[in-house]
DNA sequence: GAAGATTGAGTTCTCAATCTTT
DNA sequence: AAAGATTGAGAACTCAATCTTC
């Protein structure tokens, strides 16, 4: 069994490297923004008033993990967390500023990060490389739907 | 900018439902080990008597990474960790036994996690799929090498 | 100095348990 | 009871700094 050609093994691989690049992109732009935190933002952005339990529904996260990150969107000061009054359970997220401001001047570095990612393969390679992960997750999206806590 | 259908934050959907069904069926078979874990008592059985670093290497993990997982292979009875008398600073890695039953064991939980993986794509997907991840990664083999501390 | 390894710090990720609110 | 959230625990991952050995 040769674990280096198996799907598993070159999801890992795949994915490793893609947050590498987007660590080294985004520092280059002088940003301090994770793969999950940008993520995160502009979902944020996208969805106004988002609660937390949606906002890790939407991007495929565990409770616990959005939590942490938004700990630190929070602490970054790139979203700001209000009680929802009228579901004190819940907790309304809202794009600050600086939030906005931050998306922007990532953009860059994200689409440059995309883009070498998958600078090995011509472009109807990268067509069919993302349509196929797609199908493939889309089958699968029951599994690590992490709805509940 | 949709995040969702970026290379990136398919690479990270599909890495993280690889991670769960591994979890899932390897907990079906009544064993104990991660997808890391898996990986590097592999390759330890493959390659006798290796140390660390080159272990490290060889499954595109950092070195502190390797570390740890090292220590819960050796708590779990599963590796020997022993230093080398011809280098001191390198430490010798061998399988056990238990080690080595466990892989048997854990063969068939491998397969599945696999299959469920790819099963919303038919054969010939699946082939271009493995083709193009591999491909697309061996063009960035540099990229987090993660050789050096 | 260079290489193998470890320690410490910080983020990510998941699960189980708990708390509050509905 | 069910849902949103948090806390605690453990594994994984990376980086910087350090230690020992070469």
């Amino acid at each position: 069994l040769a674990v280096s050609s198996l799907p598993g093994h070159l999801a890992r691989r795949f994915h490793q490297i893609s947050t590498a690049l987007f660590d080294v992109e985004m520092r280059r732009s002088g940003l301090d923004l994770t793969p999950v935190q940008y993520a995160a933002v502009v979902a944020v952005r996208d969805n106004p008033a988002i609660d937390q339990a949606t906002l890790a529904g939407l991007i495929a996260y565990d409770r616990t993990t959005i939590g942490g990150v938004v700990d630190r969107l929070v602490d970054k000061g790139f979203v700001t967390r209000m009680t929802n009054a009228a579901d004190r359970r819940a907790r309304v997220l809202s794009l600050t500023e600086a939030g906005a401001s931050t998306i922007v001047a990532a953009e860059g570095a994200v689409v440059r990060a995309q883009e070498i990612l998958v600078s090995g393969l011509n472009s109807s390679e990268r067509e069919t490389l993302t349509k196929l992960l797609d199908k493939a997750v889309t089958a699968l999206g029951e599994v690590s739907r992490t709805g509940k806590g």
